[in-house]
DNA sequence: GATTTTGAGTTTAATTATTAAAAACAATAT
DNA sequence: ATATTGTTTTTAATAATTAAACTCAAAATC
């Protein structure tokens, strides 16, 4: 068979609804305006009114389509479950990798990635079709594809791509004026950090939320597509790694909490090179946890 | 049908050249030897063996393949023409979109490209499916493809990227040891500039040559897939708009040659204020270049 | 008579089924 | 033992198929 009736059914439900709320002998719109309304061509709204004509739900005769009887919870047709959306996928399959310590080199068939997210073959071609962008997967030369990334060059590469947007970030930060919102976000900030190490012993945990929302904010103020979507990706790992390296995870914190209150208060004070200092200071720092935590589990 | 058996037809072929170079009652090699020497799987040598069995070239009888008659030119399958590679099929992507101006928002449909550029529908799907991790298209709710990039905003973003990642380039690469073979590149390229800026009035056209020699340059110091794929991208970008803008080319060319002089002797006098300096100015008027030359085309 | 709406036919595109090709495995000959 | 072949299984590219969108002419309504 070909491509699914999907968008058939929903749209037939949704069809159901808009008769349930019309009094019986009241007569549905044009086909156009439903199309409209409902977000599909008229090609559909035609099929759905003649299942609803053959259903005995309505009479269609011409123009004249007049509401026969309410439809109940028995007409309505189930809907696929829908599948797993471009970016979840994604999501998944960076899980898979980092859950499981996929090492680079590792073959990876589209049939066999298909079955396992109950994908269509279809998305995962498109998905490694994309990281191959990335420098994640290679094409093979005589088909299918094989995982390159998440070794250490690859964190190492990581690591300074995104000490060069940060640092970036920094330096365009520190010449906002003061009425910025950015300002007042990084007081918050620095009152969050200083509550978090008040209560540190017990709420350790809550630093890596804590983490990436100070890294979001820094980052908010350059508007640039490419820098985006490279973000995308460094979160995404450096996130993985924080949930489950959990080795001296209480000292890690503590430390990074103090870097960042440093840097802080360095560009607080509006102080350029300070403020440079001390990001470097945090992303080498980071970096080595990165690097580290992939040993470990290469070892483990 | 499904896949075609194009790689079928030209092992065959070269089956076929390696009978020719044999003399009658000979002994072919092992199939393992055939599939390593012809690049194809053992699958394939032992299908063109068959044939060439059935054709009575050959006589088949275990592992003896003996040669029978010498093939002839009526002997041989006709191969179809090679399709495009992947990144011939970019190429010719963008130079579709760049010389004829395609407008941001354009709808995008596979079967067309595919006719266009007479490659098969999947590769389009591929090629899409990776420029929408660089924002370039996006996928549509109701299917099909749009084009997003080349608004000026678009044009914007990209050259403070590139901005970002040569002004990181310059840093890192002042700090390389003497004995580095960047620095006799670079008076290499100051020669090369000297001698072109004495000839430009004839020779002008020959400037985006240098100009990417020299960015290139400058750029291979920093080692990191992450910046090496965006920099193909703005290769590609900034190439294209060179090639057809040719107003005032003259005079963009003796300025951005002065520009590049001026850069190229202050990272020679290791002077890193200067370098930076020089370096934001070219870059700063290449983006207004950029920029205007999109403006001349949208409303030309 | 102009406009809206419908009917029918055509085109496009997503997905499955199919087949070529590759890989894995087992058996046999050297 | 090792090299080679025979057989089976798996994988991936593409053609066929069908859902959905689009187009245009005819008919109905105002």
């Amino acid at each position: 068979m070909a491509r699914t009736d999907e968008r058939f059914r929903s749209a037939y439900n949704r069809l159901l609804d808009i008769c349930s709320s019309m009094d019986i002998g009241d007569q549905l719109p044009a086909e156009t305006v439903l199309a409209e309304r409902m977000e599909v061509s008229r090609t559909i709204v035609r099929s759905a009114l003649q299942k609803l004509d053959s259903d005995k739900l309505i009479q269609w005769e011409g123009r004249n389509k007049t509401l026969v009887r309410k439809p109940q919870s028995k007409h309505r047709l189930e809907a696929a479950e829908s599948a797993l959306s471009t970016e979840e996928l994604e999501h998944r399959f960076f899980e898979w990798i980092l859950r499981f310590d996929v090492p680079a080199g590792t073959s990876l068939n589209v049939a066999q990635l298909s079955r396992q997210f109950g994908v269509p073959v279809h998305n995962i071609q498109e998905l490694l079709a994309g990281l191959s962008r990335l420098g994640l997967v290679e094409r093979r030369p005589r088909g299918g594809w094989s995982l390159l990334g998440f070794t250490s060059e690859f964190a190492v590469e990581l690591s300074e791509f995104r000490m060069l947007l940060e640092l970036n970030a920094v330096r365009h930060l520190l010449t906002l004026p003061p009425e910025h919102e950015i300002w007042q976000r990084l007081e918050a900030l620095k009152r969050e950090h200083e509550e978090l190490k008040a209560v540190l012993k017990d709420h350790y945990h809550d630093f890596s939320l804590l983490d990436e929302k100070f890294h979001s904010a820094i980052n908010s103020v350059v508007r640039n597509r490419f820098v985006l979507e490279a973000q995308k990706l460094i979160k995404l790992i450096f996130n993985y790694h924080y949930m489950w390296d959990k080795r001296d995870e209480l000292e890690r914190n503590a430390a990074a909490i103090d870097e960042h209150l440093e840097w802080i208060d360095a560009m607080l004070a509006r102080d350029e090179v300070q403020s440079e200092a001390a990001a470097l200071r945090h992303l080498r720092r980071s970096k080595e946890t990165l690097l580290q935590s992939l040993r470990v589990h290469k070892f483990a």
